[in-house]
DNA sequence: CCATAAACCCACCTTTTCAATAGGTTATTT
DNA sequence: AAATAACCTATTGAAAAGGTGGGTTTATGG
């Protein structure tokens, strides 16, 4: 079982990286993201793009040119990121917003579990925000 | 994200199924728990396959025959049934046990996050019992 | 002792998701 | 005009999910 793919874990690297340094330059240009991080230039495209769209993220064509946060780091949950590149954070079929509703919901023995653990998933995730993963991790979190 | 398949709900589901109708007759076909739960036979049998093979239930061919729990249901803990048809109850590749090491581990922001994470996790699947999800749904867990 | 019931075993298949790559177009600056 | 950099669309290869088919072995009851 493997629950965040490396979209996510990429998405999460790659924000708290331009967290970390923007401000040195105006814009941050995908290549230097790539480069620091060691992710193929293409793949971070398409994992940027998701976030540009959402707006989370600011993109500016041309030289000079990059990508920028458009919010303050504590204003962004690892929730909000993880769903935009990961879909749903649930961790059943069942609980999906879409999901055909199930017949046997009503006496399904394993429900409650699975809609206990979804309560504590998203608790965890909307309860940290970029900001806390900045701090360098001598320290908990 | 869905981190638990069809394979683990279904092993639980039938987990419980026979914990609730043991006793009545010594053993259980498959094919009588197959109709009560709505699983085809052919992967009913693909998922119990794991679950005999690993000592959680017991076979015996023939007329009269079927499957039978070994333990009692409070011995069977959700983790340890999920993780028979699941694999490990891991959030992310980097925390299985045979994962490369990453180069990247120390310094890693997002570490620490995904390491809490898999000890509520574990904590969650090894604190329920069999026994916990055979009472009827009034009530709470 | 034979028909039946049942678990057991092995191979295959289809669809979806994951992880990424390729190649081009548009906008901006110097 | 040249360089830079985001933006866009499509394709691909591998793996996992979700399941099916067909046959073999073992036990029981008539």
């Amino acid at each position: 079982m493997i629950m965040i793919s490396t979209k996510g874990r990429y998405a999460l690297r790659v924000m708290v990286d331009m967290a970390l340094h923007q401000g040195e330059t105006g814009y941050l240009p995908l290549k230097d993201i790539a480069l620091r991080q060691e992710i193929s230039e293409k793949y971070l495209e398409s994992i940027l793009k998701g976030l540009v769209q959402a707006g989370m993220l600011a993109g500016v064509r041309g030289k000079g040119g990059g990508y920028r946060l458009t919010r303050k780091p504590e204003e962004y949950t690892i929730g909000s990121i993880l769903r935009l590149t990961e879909g749903e954070l649930v961790p059943v079929a069942c609980l999906e917003s879409n999901a055909a509703p199930c017949p046997r919901a009503e006496g399904c023995p394993t429900l409650p579990m699975w809609s206990k653990l979804n309560g504590m998933i998203q608790n965890f995730f909307d309860g940290i925000s970029l900001a806390d993963l900045m701090d360098k991790p001598e320290d908990e979190q």
